[in-house]
DNA sequence: CGTATTTTTGACGGCGTTCAATGTAAGTGG
DNA sequence: CCACTTACATTGAACGCCGTCAAAAATACG
C-alpha cells in the first residue's frame, strides 16, 4: 500500500460500517448489543487538536478513539507542554483514560479522528459489572504504567538519537499489535517533529537535526507531518530496543 | 524531634512489637489476624542496597516493606540506572508491586529496611478474594500511574533546580501522609546525592552544584546520605508545585 | 585511626537550547 | 488558477546548562 501524500496519511481514513459495532473498540469488543445499546453510543469526527477529555470538565459523557491518533499532555504556562501518551485504536494502552483519569493532563486529538461517545455512567456500570471489559481496563492500565516507566527511562538515560528511535520503535512495535484497527500505512507515525520534541523532553529544532542523521543512515523518510520507518531492526540496534515491556500488550 | 547524626536518620529505626500485625502494613491493614496466618508471615531485616524483587527471578515469596526506603529502578549495562520510584511504608503509591509487576524492573532497598516476607501464591489469593485489599491494590495501581506521569514531566521540561524542588516537595507531600509509618525525622529525605540525581536523569555532579544554591537560599540543609528541608513553602514556589496529582493518596 | 562512602570543587567540552530567518508544502478564498 | 495564509521542516550562529574526568575534602563507621 503507498499513499501518495500526506493529506491522505492524515485524513484519508477508512470509515467503518456506520451501525456502531462494538468489536470495532477495543474496550467494549465483545459486548453484547443489547448492552451496547444502554452507553447510547454515536460515532463522529473530530478535526486533529480537539480536545478529547478535560479533567477540569469530565462532562457526563466519554470518547472512545475508534480511529486516528490522539495524546495524552501536559501544558504549561509558557507554551511547553509534555505528551506523556499517544494513543490509537487497537492498542490496549489506549482503552483505559476513558472513563476515569487520576491525574492532571488532558487528552488532544494528534490527527483527524472518529470517536465513540457513550455515556460515562452508563460505561461506568458496565464495567463495574462486566468482568471482561473490568479485566482488558486493568491490563491496559499495567500496560500503561510500563509504558510510562519506560519513556521516563528514556527521556532520563538516553541521548537524543537513541531516545527518538526508541520511541519509534515502541511505536511501531505497538502498531503492529494493532494493526487490523489503524488505518494508516504501514510503519508510518503520523507524528510532527514537534509531537515527538514534546514527548521526549526535547527542541523541535534538535528533533530535526537528529531525524536527519537518521535520515541519512537509511533509517527512515521524513514527510510532512508524519515519518516512514524505512529500517526498524537498524532503529532497534541504535537504541538496543527490548520490546519486553510490552509484553503484556499481545 | 532533632536526630544527631545520620546513623540515625539511616539506621536507628524504631522496631513494631514483634508478633506480626497487618495494621502495621498499609497493604494487609484490617486484615482478619486468621486470614493473615494463612500468609506464612515473618518479619526480616535488610540492609540497604538489598533486593527486594526482581523480575527475572520471581520466586515464591513477596517481600513487603515494613520500614525504611525502598526504590524501583532499571540499571543499563553501562552502570548508569534510571530509579523511576522512591517507596516507603504507609505510602499508598509503594504498595502495589509486590504481587505482580508488568515490567523489566527491580526493587532495592535504598536505607536498612524490614520487610514482611509472605507467600506470593497465597496473597495473590487473598487479594482476589478480598474486596478492601483488590481496590486498595487498585487505588495503589492509579497513584503509581500518576506519580510516574508527573515524574515524566518533571524530567522533560524542567531545569535542574525546579527538578530538584518539585521531587523534593512531592517527597515531602506523601511522608506527611504517611506519618505515622514512617520512622525518619520529619522532613528528612533519606536519599544520596546519586539518589536523586538517578532519579532526575542527572548527575551527581550537577545535583551537588544545584542542591548547594538550594541550601544557599536557605531552602534545605545538606547530610551525609541525607537532606532536611528547612522551607517546604519556598521549594513548592520554586517549582511551582501543585500537589493535585498526588490527590488519590488522601 | 583507618577506611569507605559521600560531598565538594575545578577545568573543559559538548549536547542541546534559544533566537531568528528561510524554505516549502498544503489549504483557503477570490 | 493565483494570491494569501498557515503549518512544518530546515538552517545557522551564539549561548549555556549540564556532563565528563579527576582529585580533594568531609563525614560516618568499624
Amino acid at each position: 500500500m503507498t499513499l501518495s501524500t500526506d493529506s491522505e496519511l492524515r485524513h484519508d481514513i477508512r470509515r467503518p460500517s456506520d451501525p456502531v459495532q462494538a468489536d470495532a473498540c477495543d474496550l467494549l469488543a465483545g459486548v453484547a448489543p443489547e448492552h451496547l445499546v444502554d452507553l447510547t453510543p454515536r460515532l463522529e469526527s473530530r478535526n486533529a487538536g480537539t480536545e478529547l477529555f478535560n479533567p477540569r470538565e469530565p462532562g457526563d459523557s466519554v470518547q472512545i478513539l475508534m480511529e486516528g491518533w490522539a495524546c495524552r499532555d501536559r501544558t504549561f504556562g509558557d507554551g511547553d507542554r509534555q505528551i506523556t501518551a499517544f494513543m490509537f485504536p487497537g492498542d490496549l494502552a489506549s482503552c483505559w483514560t476513558p472513563i476515569e483519569s487520576p491525574f492532571d493532563h488532558r487528552v488532544r486529538t494528534l490527527t483527524s479522528c472518529r470517536v465513540m461517545v457513550v455515556s460515562r455512567e452508563r460505561l461506568a456500570d458496565l464495567a463495574r459489572r462486566n468482568s471482561v471489559i473490568a479485566t482488558r481496563r486493568r491490563r491496559a492500565m499495567r500496560t500503561d504504567v510500563s509504558i510510562l516507566n519506560d519513556w521516563l527511562v528514556n527521556v532520563g538515560r538516553r541521548k537524543a538519537p537513541e531516545r527518538i528511535a526508541h520511541l519509534l520503535c515502541e511505536l511501531n512495535h505497538r502498531l503492529e499489535i494493532a494493526r487490523p484497527h489503524v488505518y494508516c500505512g504501514d510503519r508510518v507515525i503520523p507524528l510532527t517533529q514537534q509531537d515527538i520534541a514534546d514527548a521526549l523532553g526535547m527542541t523541535s529544532v534538535h528533533v530535526n537535526r537528529v531525524v536527519q542523521k537518521l535520515r541519512a543512515n537509511q533509517l527512515l523518510e521524513i514527510r510532512k507531518g508524519s515519518m516512514i520507518l524505512r529500517d526498524p531492526h537498524g532503529l532497534a540496534r541504535l537504541c538496543a530496543f527490548d520490546s519486553a515491556y510490552l509484553g503484556v500488550l499481545s
